[in-house]
DNA sequence: GTCTATAGAATGATAGAC
DNA sequence: GTCTATCATTCTATAGAC
């Protein structure tokens, strides 16, 4: 039989979770080079030769990290309407972007390191999905842009700003926690920033917004 | 007699400037916990005990870079002026962020990195220097809104949109270089992404911009 | 599935001859 | 100042008893 279908066992999915979550955590904190299966083990509260009967390299486990964050990405990335109001579709998009940096910052600072190395691990991806997609995107902007929907702005750029603008509160946070008295954003200034990025993008490739 | 003083030898001065070099590639690309003495030697063009004779510690070599790096980042600090008009002090401020960008790509990794890993080593700068120099521009900025010449934003959202999107084109250009056929941004390029962002930045805060 | 023990390689750092 | 040789430690990964 194949055993893909077999159900995990429970203490295989239960240490599977924390061997992950704790991974991740590692992982954003030390990039893939400074991370050390011993200390992801200790916080998993685990045994390192158990890490490895689950995950047998450091790349294996790394490599199930990355997968994580792609289906985030995607999620993403389809919040980006084919849409005939620029406003409504980069609103959303833009905000769903700031979401995702609240909700899973670590992905965010890990996909971050990532690039910083030279993707090692994710070029095929940049290559393909992300390239599509950008251009898909593109052309769409410069529809808009054609029927004098928005400004003539470069669509690339303008993409690149959203993506850092949403990215650096998730990859930034400790500055900005630091610039905020030490403490976390709250929910209520999470919203301000995002309407505040909402704003100044709308307004600055000329869409109306309402105040 | 007191050694301060003394003229730096030949060899210690070249030594020592290869080793800063190649610390700052490989910190850049592989974070404080992820590089090695012995990588940093290789690419040095030293044995690695020689490192050790110049910089006892691999952490009093990271941070002899993070001391030049706040040189840099003081650089950009200052063209922030208390200027009459926002447009030219903002727009000044965000093309010096874009050059050093564009100049000093490592020390922004390594800080992005330091940031990512709770600043372990420039903490102190973060609440101390940078804090100080965020408020007083905090300060500036609402006294523009106040007179009408911006509109209301949040100072410090609008500070970090600016650090976001200029210190993205040194953290992720391995990223946007794939984006743009695997070629780095030509000099024109940069110039049309500066005054993009420029652009959007300003006329999200209402500020008029000639084209 | 779990865990102790450990192999084998790489690490930060130093001793000491030149 | 330079460099070989090396120490003590830590690393990834595995063997093998339970």
């Amino acid at each position: 039989m194949d055993t893909q279908f077999q159900k995990k066992s429970k203490p295989r999915k239960r240490n599977e979770a924390s061997i992950l979550s704790a991974a991740e955590d590692v992982f954003a904190e030390l990039g893939f080079a400074g991370a050390t299966t011993s200390l992801i083990a200790r916080r998993a509260g685990i045994p390192k030769a158990n890490l490895h009967y689950y995950f047998p390299t450091k790349q294996a486990l790394y490599r199930a990290i990355i997968n994580n964050i792609f289906t985030i990405w995607l999620q993403a990335a389809e919040t980006f309407d084919d849409c005939d109001d620029p406003g409504e579709a980069l609103s959303r998009y833009i905000r769903a972007k700031m979401d995702i940096a609240r909700k899973h910052p670590l992905g965010s600072k890990i996909w971050a390191q990532e690039i910083m190395q030279g993707a090692p691990q994710i070029q095929d991806f940049l290559e393909t999905t992300l390239k599509g997609w950008t251009l898909s995107r593109v052309k769409i902007i410069k529809r808009w842009i054609a029927e004098g929907k928005i400004a003539s702005v470069d669509p690339a750029y303008l993409l690149y700003m959203i993506w850092a603008t949403t990215q650096h509160y998730a990859d930034f946070a400790h500055q900005i926690n630091t610039l905020n008295g030490g403490q976390a954003l709250s929910d209520k200034q999470y919203e301000e920033v995002t309407s505040n990025a909402v704003t100044i993008i709308l307004r600055g490739i000329g869409v109306q917004v309402q105040e």
